[in-house]
DNA sequence: ATTTTTTTTGACTCAATGGTCAAGTTAGAA
DNA sequence: TTCTAACTTGACCATTGAGTCAAAAAAAAT
């Protein structure tokens, strides 16, 4: 019961671990290169983390409390529940224009880890449940909201956006190239106006 | 001019590297294990491809001659147009079944090197506009078969199945759920029931 | 002030990485 | 048959990978 205090910001060093992991997947990011973003020693990493990949699981955990809460939170926040499920698509398609678009942490996870990494692919599942729950929320206060019918299915229609929003973050790591794109999501989107 | 012949077959040897980037992406493919897979010596790969880079590009390539070629005899082959549409997607839906779904290459290297790697985002457009053709060729066969109404924008719903193609993918590496998946493709595909 | 517990620091390990070298072998051409 | 360009072999190299160790430093608690 006694001990020095760390001398980082534990969710600040997680972050910018979550941020480069991001950037570059899990195998090309090195470990010198994640102590230089972090602004921590080797030893503090291991003490405060456990290792590479716990450090992951934990960006990954931490990337569903922030970036993914944020999306939350603007799927099902003020205003038209159906504006605020499409701009979240639109905006989304803008993000292609930025040079190095990262595209969404759990997708290139997804790709990258899940079909070889159990644990990875648990949290995985567990982020693209908390995805797909959010479109669902926002779905049944559209219909609360007289903006869809009262028999709109909203948990099937909730996998389906899900779906739409993985091939985006794809395609904006690809060929980002927001015209096309946002020509494919009003077709996309056309279901939400039956 | 005069030489000794390669011992093993250089296709054969490219398919097997293909496959093992399939399974586990660029980055963590050793060479080793590489070498083991495509049952030749070090030295041979560098003087066959040149080096590790060369031989993923290679190997991506390979990729759009058969993998995607195939496909696209599978869009525009025999019978109806419209169904050969509904069959690759129902037909990859249910490869998530598969231990370890590979998913696309395509989309896997599009997630994992596209943004950092200038030279594979080139192929990879390249093989992307490849499999676009492909759904716009069928599109257009099923126009001229009565199976569309003429003024179906073929271009624009080719990047359309594009998209949904590689959300497709996607889910079926995080979480192959078949019947889920089914339920997202059928909504996706109304669109070809104008 | 001393003890105790923790963090920090930087040197260290060791396996694996991609890539190279040079000697040995094979076969087409003269 | 000889020459020689090309392929094969296995040893080799430098670098980097993740992860460890032990000593030094710092701050709570007694």
């Amino acid at each position: 019961m006694a001990g020095r205090k760390l001398t980082f910001d534990r969710e600040v060093a997680l972050e910018k671990a979550m941020d480069l992991f991001w950037e570059k997947g899990y195998n090309a990011t090195g470990l010198t290169e994640l102590l230089e973003r972090m602004g921590i020693q080797r030893q503090s990493l291991y003490n405060a983390f456990g290792n590479k990949h716990d450090l992951f699981l934990a960006a990954i955990a931490h990337y569903g409390k922030t970036v993914l809460h944020q999306v939350e939170k603007q799927l099902t926040g003020q205003g038209s529940p159906l504006n605020n499920i499409q701009n979240f698509f639109y905006r989304t398609a803008e993000n292609g224009k930025t040079i190095r678009c990262r595209g969404c942490l759990v997708v290139n996870t997804m790709i990258e880890l899940s079909p070889h990494d159990p644990q990875v692919a648990a949290e995985v599942e567990r982020l693209s449940r908390q995805a797909e729950k959010a479109f669902e929320q926002a779905l049944k206060q559209a219909i609360a909201a007289g903006e869809l019918p009262s028999d709109f299915d909203s948990p099937k229609m909730s996998r389906y956006l899900y779906h739409i929003a993985l091939g985006l973050n794809a395609r904006t790591k690809g060929t980002p190239n927001p015209e096309a794109i946002k020509e494919t999501l009003d077709i996309a989107l056309a279901v939400l106006h039956p």
